[in-house]
DNA sequence: GACGACTCTCGTACAGTGTGCGAGAGAATT
DNA sequence: AATTCTCTCGCACACTGTACGAGAGTCGTC
């Protein structure tokens, strides 16, 4: 039994070098996220990278244990764009957070990619956790219900815009636009939606819209989070009408 | 300019070829879905997928155009293992579509890295999404707010499901028990959290909480899914409130 | 100054990837 | 019998992550 152990960028503690040196973490890490940002995740590879900083592909080696860790730091990256703009209602700063984990996923598409099979311990990624717990808190939630209203807010931004996120990458490596992938699109829609009346108006529907696709995007994003806030404040109510407070009053 | 044109499996059609062949598309994306099940995303490459069909990696190519289709039909397999229960409830069925969803995510963790970059037009998919269209509009939703409702069950539902299947995936491929990834990653959330004194005290609760992880997890999902249809329900009755049918009465 | 230890860079090498190409086997059609 | 179509597959190419070990440069101690 090889009696493996659990790892992450996190569960090793990293001295900072010495700073006159050429190549260091931050740095690497920066031009990690450029790399991503400019040429989606498949391309990235360590000779690239290398190439950029004008070193050669190992020497990152020294710097980031393998390209997990080093994916692990730029995710880390893009938890610091997250904007927290702090505020009395629980459901502003609950929204403002969604909101800015929304636009920091679609500033970096391949912030999907690597979420998820490693828990974020990094210190911008728990920022965001605590500002929300904290404004759940505040709300009223005790106890669990506090990492599951989080985790309710977390889920369904990160469910919504990450495919956005990617399909809209997609698009862009391709040098398409969106109105031509509809374009391109529109023959197996029709050809699959035959056996479905229902959903074959709604992309009818959808198809013909001269709404803007990003304002589009931007409604049914908006459409969720309310209707999640509200199930979250409906359960708040409904747990102070039961509280010993409300009866004894 | 090169012209391009956006494809996907979907938009191509496929007739199916004759039968006693040794090759079939069908008997491709079956194996793919074992071998990605056994051996999960990174593990699947052409060529140990010939080996396991008995053939030469280069003779997929004839049935599938590229390892990319071949996810894009891998994926909609798994949509159909969603089960779909009818009810005349709305809210039972689309709570029942959103834990099939679950059941199939959890199933197929792979499932998540293929999802987003293409619309998911197969027929098993789509058959999802009529069902939920049904009962969102027999619920009461109207045009475009049917699509918005539809998407925020769906997305919460993946958001919520899609990194947890990551994570005990990834669990699983390196041999390892959720406690013992829990005891390794637990002086990393210590010394992280040492800053964050409210989710120092969530990490405690529930690393030191004696209930069954997976119960967790569901409670967890229930929680939001709660949620999320209960800010569903709100936004019907708000609509009904100020429909005329409600003034008139 | 001299020596050893430490920090850091990188060339080489290995096993593996997706897939384009073209040769060929075998069945179906003419 | 000839031709065409369907299908399989070996080879080759460019590319991947990263283990290893040789070396360069810097530092601390005698």
């Amino acid at each position: 039994m090889p009696e493996q152990r659990f790892t992450s960028v996190w569960t090793r503690e990293h001295k900072p070098r010495r700073e006159q040196q050429g190549l260091s973490r931050d740095q690497i890490v920066r031009a990690t996220v450029e790399l991503l940002d400019a040429e989606g995740m498949e391309a990235l590879s360590m000779r690239k990278l290398g190439a950029r900083l004008g070193a050669g592909a190992t020497s990152l080696y020294w710097h980031v244990a393998n390209k997990n860790e080093l994916l692990e730091l730029a995710m880390d990256e893009v938890f610091g764009e997250v904007r927290l703009p702090a505020s009395e209602s629980w459901r502003e700063t609950t929204s403002n957070i969604a909101w800015g984990l929304r636009a920091a996923i679609m500033a970096h598409p391949w912030f999907t990619f690597v979420l998820g099979s490693l828990p974020a311990l990094g210190p911008n990624a728990l920022n965001c956790s605590a500002m929300l717990c904290a404004a759940l808190s505040r709300a009223g939630f005790t106890g669990t219900d506090i990492d599951y209203a989080g985790a309710a807010v977390l889920s369904y931004t990160i469910g919504a815009t990450a495919p956005e996120a990617a399909y809209t990458s997609a698009l862009k490596s391709r040098g398409l636009t969106m109105e031509q992938a509809n374009r391109d699109l529109a023959p197996a829609v029709e050809r699959a939606t035959r056996a479905h009346p229902e959903i074959h108006a709604r992309f009818q529907e959808s198809a013909g819209s001269t709404v803007d696709p990003i304002a589009h995007r931007q409604l049914s994003f908006d459409f969720g989070l309310i209707a999640v806030l509200d199930g979250l404040a409906a359960r708040l109510s409904r747990s102070a009408d039961m509280s010993p407070n409300h009866l004894t009053n």
